[in-house]
DNA sequence: TTACCTGCAAAGGGTTTGCACTTTG
DNA sequence: CAAAGTGCAAACCCTTTGCAGGTAA
């Protein structure tokens, strides 16, 4: 399905909406509960609906953040990629330049497509390290 | 916790053996489907404990393939990353030596300490493309 | 003996779905 | 008007947990 295969309704558009505003990645609960702090009354079935159609459309992808929820965020322009901290739960974002050569290579060998990428880098944040809460590779 | 303070009881030697046996991920009904072959009467609830446990003693990782369960493969050694068919469903592996210039700047520029490490690619492998199931960037 | 493991079955929690109704094009 | 979207509540499914009994050191 295209984007222009979408029919834009008044819940897809603010769910979209709110997923550009936001510049970090939301779950669906938190999509919903922006969406009424809107004033618009709309059901948390509706928006895993909704997410699901704007993801296949290409204009938000969904992120495993090693979270129990999935996580959606508006698709394309600067791409990055994500650090979550076992300690606190922190997400961290950040930009690579070095998977693009990997995507390549992997499209040219295999003959494959590619239509998202996740790079999670999981492990301890600066401040937990510091508090000692995980120090060993093992973790806690 | 660390390798060391597990303590190693049937059920988990069966577990982690069956993972390294495996040369793909597995998930846990599948871990417990093979344990039941080799005639050790465990229960899914002991696979997903024992998977827990060996996780965090870093023995195994964990990950999420883009379906609705999580696998499991043994840590270590021969790192690789995935790409799973959003056509098909299959998972192909692959390595690349980009990552490890990612991850070392990130500990630098960050200050954190890294775990683990996760790079999924999703796309249309090329048995669906030639297909034509999934053509387009937007797929179905 | 004490601490830890296990099986069972029930509970959890995020996500999906059936159905009747409403909206869109 | 036909096709698609929505709300509600129930269903789903993977995973976790409480508890009673078993096992290891």
């Amino acid at each position: 399905m295209k984007a222009a295969d979408l029919r834009m309704t008044e819940s897809r558009q603010m769910v979209l909406q709110i997923i550009k505003e936001s510049h970090t990645h939301l779950n669906a609960e938190e999509i919903w509960q922006r969406a009424h702090q809107r004033g618009m009354k709309t059901s948390l079935a509706t928006i895993y609906r909704a997410v699901k159609l704007l993801e296949q459309a290409g204009l938000i992808s969904e992120h495993s953040l090693g979270q129990d929820q999935s996580h959606y965020e508006a698709a394309g322009k600067n791409t990055h990629y994500h650090f979550t901290c076992i300690g606190c739960g922190n997400v961290l974002e950040f930009s690579t330049s070095q998977v693009q050569s990997v995507i390549e290579k992997l499209i040219k060998d295999q003959h494959i497509q590619i239509r998202n990428v996740h790079l999670l880098m999981e492990g301890t944040c600066r401040q937990c390290l510091e508090e000692k809460k995980y120090t060993d590779k093992a973790g806690k």
